[in-house]
DNA sequence: TGGTTATTTGGCAAAATAACCATATATTTT
DNA sequence: AAAATATATGGTTATTTTGCCAAATAACCA
């Protein structure tokens, strides 16, 4: 079977693919992605442990909300977030594995 | 058990964490990693099928190469890259789902 | 050796992203 | 109804990313 260029339509599902793992790469957002696996948070929950200012909170969680990644649900005055596919997370340790392997690499060089 | 403010190892290991996921974050090299799921290419193989300048390519390559998610092996002319930790690619059905959900959605406005 | 092929590198312009501030909106409280 | 709280949006600027071109490098071939 010979190799295809991508289609239009395979071309469309890479992009958004792509799409949500450039939602997750970015250390804030995949902050709150992690801490929403534990269950749903408001955004003051979540704001608490980062430094920035609460616009640039916002934005980051519409930046996954557009992605697919979270969902959002106002009660009262306050907004919640919940992770929409909560196997997202379970990849991570794979994520890891990447890293791992790329520091003992590195200490190989040093030994 | 209340939560901690991330500390600095901490927020060194999401850091790293998200550059991996931004690397794979983009349709180019999300495209790349999938094709060499199934075995290492050369740079020429890849390229037969992205519609971009050489020097693109070997950029993106680059990116994959220095987040940890592939290694290359230059044998005689040619650069061959390889994943170096399969499983990476192993979640993406994951991210499928993150879309499909997203797609369901959208149909079920529609409906 | 000189030419050719495969890939990378450096430089640059255009586009996208991230963060901040100020302001707007919605909801609750007083 | 006014004030306060929680969050989102618009605007701006600095930074990063992307992609092209031209040139460099490396390996092979004639």
């Amino acid at each position: 079977m010979k190799r295809q260029p991508p289609n239009s339509r395979e071309k469309a599902l890479i992009e958004a693919k792509a799409n949500v793992l450039k939602a997750l790469g970015h250390p804030t957002r995949l902050w709150m992605a992690e801490q929403l696996a534990d269950g749903e948070k408001c955004v003051c929950e979540l704001a608490e442990f980062i430094d920035a200012d609460f616009s640039t909170i916002s934005k980051h969680l519409a930046v996954l909300k557009q992605a697919g990644v979270v969902e959002d649900e106002k009660r009262g005055k306050q907004v919640y977030y919940r992770l929409k596919v909560p196997c997202i997370i379970k990849y991570l340790p794979c994520v890891e594995a990447v890293i791992e392997t790329s520091v003992r690499e590195r200490v190989a060089l040093l030994a």
